[in-house]
DNA sequence: GGAAGATATTTTAAGCTTGAAACAATTTCC
DNA sequence: GGAAATTGTTTCAAGCTTAAAATATCTTCC
């Protein structure tokens, strides 16, 4: 082992060649974007479920199909949410039991489906995306139009970072 | 139906007083702060999974006992990690059952239990938790120190808006 | 034309997550 | 002291989520 003195001499060299960086405020920028995030999706599914009976990931597939009025394939739909393709699958079959929903077989490749809004199902959706748009003002109530164009900018740069050095942004590196 | 050119007239008075603020910044910054999290949150659990082969969420729950070595009752986790107390009863078994953490019972509250990481779950845990300081710095590689102390201000006033707007955050109105 | 590879979807097993209901123990307040 | 409210935990049913394997179909290329 060595003396006390020594380890402090080698204290600086240390820090620099073995020791990885410190990450301390990077670490907590991620905890406050994860807890921000947390805090308003908790928020939104409880009040989307005590409104409308409805569940998030219900919703966030709504909001693709009402984007889509021709009807989107399940793999589209799986792309846009950034979720596996067996969650849609799952996600569609429910919906389509609401009367939310409808598949139909593509014309040009039989192994594909498109699904799309009913008339229910769209006037539904247009409802909770309504009051989804006021909630979503309401929450970040307490910002100027300049915070929201700041953090907008700020977290574009963040998710460029993010994705150039994440296993999806790999090709782009 | 009205006419065309009343229509335009009750245009202006429309939008002052029926219709909701448009929220559409609002909106965009909601999803672009949902794309980055998500982004961050699914190339972590990967990098968990194949280095360590843990979840995220055993992970954040190992993050917290290292924080608190006399170990903490299960509410309390519950409230730290901002789950529900059913999520960390099934959380703590899986562990437990992986030699990671122990549960004992509290000498004051017969109602209450403690848990605490093993010292297996604590070298475990301290590794993971370097490499994890490393991703999320590499992650963030491409801002400046200067956009991260932007960015955890400006969330930290996002995160103050959410919670005054919120169920949660109804007391402190 | 037919083999080899790519693409679209479903299935499966495992785990995560929640809200609500049910218990048990403690605290508060008459 | 004891009723009533609160607090700590577990259980339950339902739904979400994933990765990997299985199927089915299409495309490419010899």
């Amino acid at each position: 082992m060595r003396a006390i003195t020594e380890t402090a001499a080698l204290d600086a060299e240390t820090r620099a060649l073995e020791r990885p960086r410190d990450h301390t405020s990077e670490l907590r920028l991620w905890l406050r974007m994860l807890a921000c995030t947390n805090m308003i999706e908790t928020e939104i599914r409880r009040r989307l479920r005590e409104r409308f009976d409805v569940t998030l990931p219900r919703f966030d597939l709504m909001a693709q199909l009402d984007k889509a009025p021709e009807g989107l394939s399940l793999g589209e739909i799986s792309r846009r949410m950034m979720v596996s393709n067996g969650n849609v699958t799952g996600l569609v079959e429910r919906l389509t039991e609401d009367g939310l929903v409808e598949r139909r077989a593509s014309d040009t490749d039989r192994r594909s489906t498109f699904v799309r809004l009913t008339p229910d199902g769209r006037a539904a959706f247009r409802q909770m995306a309504d009051e989804h748009a006021d909630w979503i003002g309401e929450l970040f109530g307490d910002l100027s139009a300049d915070d929201i164009e700041v953090l907008l900018d700020q977290l574009g740069q963040a998710k460029a970072s993010v994705l150039s050095h994440s296993k999806k942004g790999e090709g782009a590196r």
